[in-house]
DNA sequence: TTGTATGCGTTATCAC
DNA sequence: GTGATAACGCATACAA
């Protein structure tokens, strides 16, 4: 068995509650004591056994971050900003839930079973009813992707007005004719992300056309799909918007392999300024999301609510921005 | 407070210790209470706080894995490998290092303070005795990287057969004059590689010559350093190699921008077959690693270890190959 | 099959 | 400034 306070206690000639208090500097403990215990931790080279503690206290000082997957570097700004606004008091751990529901609930028994104080979700499988249910009883909160009806602590861009944007560069920069990559399932990033595209399209007399528009998954190969489609329409695309880095990543490797080169015979657009988005060849033309910002705006505000009688959950949303690289030049004026 | 086995024994009118036993199946209850107890459990919204369960098992079925970033998506088949094996008794929770010393030793403190059960390091900045040490006291494994003189189980590739193989490919090719472009740092895995080149190099009667070696950081930025210092070299190389897929990448966007065509003007070869050398144009030629079998594998053995009073401290080496992409294109016949 | 009682390692309350 | 001791929630040895 492992060294506890009770033998650091016994070697220091003093009792537990003192040794817990040099351990916690909860209360003041005479120079000369405080030193026979140090001298017996590091003698016997002693260190508290959390368990016992988190126990007693009902806290462990750890926060669960959920993400998708380690496969896209996406997240990584996102982590670090909440990895530092819950420094030092808070380790967070993270881990993937592949977006599958059962392992998402499965990382979430962590916060049932009282393994981690919080949770914060980087996209989830969750409807709103579950969620609500949930951030009743536990500390939660969303980030980078929101949940319609959810009345709960999330941060996110404005999805809406990021698609907006973008579409709306490329008509300013002379474009008639553009089409959307984008994704079946229902996540609200993915359908606010159409709505943006086709409200600028209608702000600017341009009609909506099913036929240059491809709905699959998020993968790398589904803007290659995506590329085949709409450059078979009837009246193919002259600029195509992807509603991420990925996809255009796929969709600019296609036209490549097809002869075109992307940023002249065709523009294209990305979201979420990855890395990728900036060393690929050609660098790619991208909405980006603040997500170090992100990150550290979701940890503070829940960190605010766990320690407040007051639950704020509020959905903010923080401003976005567009990165000029070579797969859609837009000149200063456009932007 | 929440509610606990006590209340759910009161509700069911049995004691605390029947609500455990079919919690845990772990001694045969009677249809009838075990069915009392589970409506109550439902009734009461229940689930067990597993710190009381921990602290009493002394064990948390937690594994903490380590990795330096989530910036780069080369660690994710090996953490799904460790998932997988680790699945369904432990749950793998990750943390990040950004390889700081002090960082990576804060968060092994979850294993000092029992938080977590194991570790396993994917990367380190420990030394071989401070590991030894740890390994003397707690579960611990590495995992894609070796350190010299650490005697634990450790699961890689064979760096410098690697390295050796791929170097020699591009000799078979033709090369006569092959640059090479590396960390400065004296990790084994970076040393290994560069021992590989020198060795294939040797065999075929090359000479090393510095002027043609770069030695950086592990960044995108270094990739393009590398191809400045080697191409303003006396005698520029006709190929490079490089350690890692994104000092590739660094260096074939220099080279397009320089107007070479890469894997015609020039050939450059990477490391680890991340996603991002399949996807960049061109694709890049690399060594690949396997990764999900090195997280499968290392998490398996780490099992065996912990449940068993032998200790494996064996070094496994798996076998990685080579894939031929447009940087690099090698006929059948060279590899 | 079930209940009682003890202890896991720690912190906190209360005395002194 | 310090020491007993109860309590945190649970699992289990032992009785019954």
């Amino acid at each position: 068995m492992s060294v506890t306070i009770k033998d650091v206690a016994r070697a220091a000639g003093v009792s537990v509650a003192t040794v817990s208090r040099v351990l916690n500097s909860s209360a003041t403990v005479s120079e000369a004591t405080a030193q026979q215990v140090n001298d017996a931790i590091d003698a016997l080279g002693y260190s508290p056994n959390f368990l016992g503690r988190n126990l007693r206290k009902c806290e462990t000082n750890k926060i669960l971050a959920v993400i998708p997957s380690t496969e896209h570097t996406f997240y990584s700004d996102i982590l670090r900003g909440l990895q530092d606004a819950a420094s030092p008091v808070y380790d967070v751990i993270i881990s993937t839930s592949h977006s599958y529901l059962a392992t998402e609930m499965r990382l979430l028994n962590m916060l049932f079973n009282r393994t981690v104080d919080a949770a914060v979700l980087l996209g989830t499988q969750l409807d709103a009813d579950k969620l609500n249910e949930l951030n009743g009883k536990y500390n939660l909160a969303l980030c980078c992707e929101r949940v319609e009806g959810a009345k709960l602590l999330t941060v996110t861009i404005d999805d809406e007005k990021g698609a907006y944007d973008a579409t709306e560069v490329l008509i300013k920069k002379g474009h008639k004719r553009i089409g959307l990559v984008t994704a079946a399932n229902s996540a609200p990033s993915s359908t606010d992300r159409e709505k943006g595209y086709r409200a600028a399209l209608s702000k600017h007399g341009i009609g909506f056309d099913d036929s240059i528009v491809y709905r699959g998954s998020y993968d790398y190969e589904d803007g290659a799909m995506g590329y085949h489609k709409l450059m078979n329409a009837p009246e193919p695309p002259t600029a195509i918007f992807c509603i991420s880095d990925i996809l255009a990543v796929g969709t600019v490797r296609c036209a490549h392999e097809d002869g075109l080169e992307v940023g002249k015979d065709i523009d294209v657009m990305g979201f979420d300024n990855t890395t990728l988005s900036k060393i690929y060849i050609p660098g790619i033309t991208t909405v980006a999301q603040p997500g170090y910002e992100m990150g550290f705006t979701v940890m503070k505000k829940l960190l605010e609510n766990m320690s407040s009688e007051y639950k704020d959950n509020s959905h903010i949303k923080l401003s976005h921005s567009i990165v000029s690289r070579e797969s859609a030049r837009l000149d200063d004026a456009v932007k």
